[in-house]
DNA sequence: AAACTAATTATAATGATTATAAAGAAGTAA
DNA sequence: TTACTTCTTTATAATCATTATAATTAGTTT
């Protein structure tokens, strides 16, 4: 069932009023089947062929619609640009300290971690923003091989 | 004991046979004193009365340099600039979706995340990276009273 | 002091993101 | 259909954080 997500997604943009562009349908379904986490000028660039006037503010502007659908996260880093992720279930990121490579992992939510900060603080909780980072296998494997 | 910390981060920058510039000295000690998660132009700012010369350049060059001694840690997020946070220990921390406000709050190092993490997508681990949003106790009040 | 290295300054460049204004497409009501 | 309104896209310029460069200054070593 690859396209319930796209399908799924095409409705609750609908319910909230949010018209289908064909450029909106392509950056969503190009979020969902590229299964990566991709900058904004890299869907500019997938989406250049079949949308050759395309400007990258309309990729910017989408990308903030799906974010207030709430079906697209934003993934902020250091000095690069930012990354999208399309929201399916709760999972975090582990990202690779060398190539940057982002995987994703499923873990059970860190309530116990948001009621411990909410009592601390004060705060009332809304979320929480996890990430783990390491080397990933390739690069491990490469630094194997220069270190011989 | 006010001037410990920044006393041991001289120290250490001097082991690692880094230069105790003025323009260093102040910039540490505004990361320690000010208690806060200033920006690289918040610094500078702060900074302008004592060094009316100082260029954002020798900021940014200069955090970096901390960066790679360890003393202090980059907090990046989507829109605005990064921020930059003086480790003394291990904590957390816990933001404000209104009015942006960063507040630290301890709590045991979720190695049992890692270790899920590393086992479930091969990667070997080194670090993680976790925040809490929230709304703080001074905008949940503004809200309420606004609500009447 | 001379020679060398590191740090700072001033300024320009880069690059991601946003703002703006004009043109185009879709939706609604007559 | 026509006119009218609203939303969307496009093209382009602007903004703003950060980095690169080159020249100058300061510190260190001989």
């Amino acid at each position: 069932m690859p396209g319930v997500f796209l399908k799924d997604a095409l409705v609750t943009l609908k319910e909230s009023g949010v018209r289908i562009t064909p450029q909106r349908h392509a950056i969503l379904e190009y979020l969902i089947t590229s299964h990566s986490h991709p900058t904004a000028d890299e869907i500019y660039k997938a989406l250049e062929e079949d949308f050759p006037n395309m400007s990258v503010a309309t990729v910017y502007n989408n990308l903030r619609v799906f974010q207030n659908s709430g079906l697209v996260k934003e993934l902020t880093y250091g000095d690069a640009s930012s990354r999208f992720d399309f929201v399916t279930h709760d999972h975090y990121h582990i990202i690779c300290d060398d190539c940057g490579k982002i995987v994703d992992f499923h873990h059970p939510g860190l309530e116990e971690v948001e009621r411990l900060a909410a009592h601390v603080t004060g705060f009332q909780v809304n979320s929480h923003r996890l990430e783990v980072y390491g080397t990933c296998p390739d690069c491990a494997a490469t630094q194997q091989n220069q270190a011989k």
